[in-house]
DNA sequence: ATAATTTTACTTACCGTTCAGTAAGGAGAA
DNA sequence: TTCTCCTTACTGAACGGTAAGTAAAATTAT
């Protein structure tokens, strides 16, 4: 059994509940419940809400920048897009509460992601401009926004998970319509890459 | 000057105010102190703050959908495709608080929409499967799932609106590097449009 | 036409709850 | 003894929602 320090467990409890309920509706009181302590207890580790929230959010913007310059050096353009678009995609498999806090982030104006947070998104749209600057450079890509390039890659693929009951609930309106079973998470992926590369080659 | 009841003034300055703050953080006296009245008139005119949100929210969904209806009878598969990503587009625009409050639902597994907007949704699902469909059949587009392509469409053009601070942020951070200025809404709703349509065909 | 009554559209005052945050103290380890 | 890591008990503010009352407009009765 792993040593998870107390202070490691109310960020775990914590990211959970940010990413199920959101900021607002997240108490702290909860989590210390369901961290087996009580409230001030929170407040020995984190200065306030705010504090906490920042502790859950930032490392995992650090790791996915750090995956995404990792996993998109070597190649040409079109191979480092493909992989920037799994790497994030892979990213949100496996930090699985993530999709949902920055869909918030992305639908709330940003106002709660500290400057910390927002220098790793640099990084990882350094990388992109890049990949689409080489692209263009060698005349395979046209070129675009790296923006709306962003955000044609991101956020489909974070809707993904987050608009799962949506999906179902709209299923329910259509029944008598055939409505292809969603794919994988791995095949949308892979189907997002090819549409996004296939849609800005020359 | 246009005749409007306090009741559709109480609706506008909510869906203002759920759009920048979000359904938790609209409080509703601070609603009632902008339209100049009181936080139970409020209450004469709606049963609970649910039922005001929903008041704010439904006819937007229904409009939506009676306008990509409208937009997306005729031509051929790439023509509706193209009608039906540009009046999504243009029906933000024209309704500048739509963008944030559906980003908020796609981001809170859309707990708050009503069933009736869901219906409305699915109503536009239905027109899109229509499209992909006689794609498919006249050979023009490769077979794909209606709800990424949906995503790929939607989540897009409404995080263009709710990411420009986060945008802005950014790219304070990249100083050095050469952004290219973001291009309009009506260049990217286009831009979009080409890329998908690209991306669809066979 | 006018008086009586009812309805509309609110206001003032308040309740109960929830929640972020704090003050003070205590048990156990070093 | 002192520091770490917590607990109990609490404050203050905000918010959703309600009870009760009221001025003015609309409706009905005389």
């Amino acid at each position: 059994m792993a040593k998870i320090s107390k202070k490691e467990l109310i960020i775990e409890q914590s990211r959970k509940s940010f990413s199920q309920l959101g900021y607002e509706l997240t108490s702290l009181e909860s989590i210390a419940k369901e961290c087996g302590i009580t409230k001030p207890a929170i407040y020995y580790h984190f200065k306030d809400k705010a504090t906490l929230y920042k502790a859950v959010v930032c490392p995992e913007f650090t790791a996915l920048a750090q995956k995404i310059e990792e996993s998109t050096q070597i190649g040409n353009a079109v191979e480092r897009l493909n992989a920037y678009i799994h790497t994030f995609g892979e990213f949100l498999i496996s930090n699985p509460d993530f999709s949902a806090i920055f869909a918030r982030e992305i639908a709330n104006g940003s106002k709660t992601i500290p400057d910390e947070c927002i220098e790793q998104l640099s990084r990882t749209i350094k990388q992109l401009i890049n990949i689409l600057h080489t692209g263009t450079s060698e005349g395979v890509f046209e070129e675009e926004s790296p923006f709306l390039v962003q955000m044609m890659i991101v956020t489909p693929l974070i809707s993904c998970h987050t608009t799962r009951p949506l999906r179902e609930r709209i299923a329910n309106f259509t029944q008598n319509e055939i409505i292809p079973l969603e794919p994988h998470f791995k095949n949308i992926i892979e189907s997002l890459s090819k549409k996004i590369i296939k849609g800005l080659q020359c």
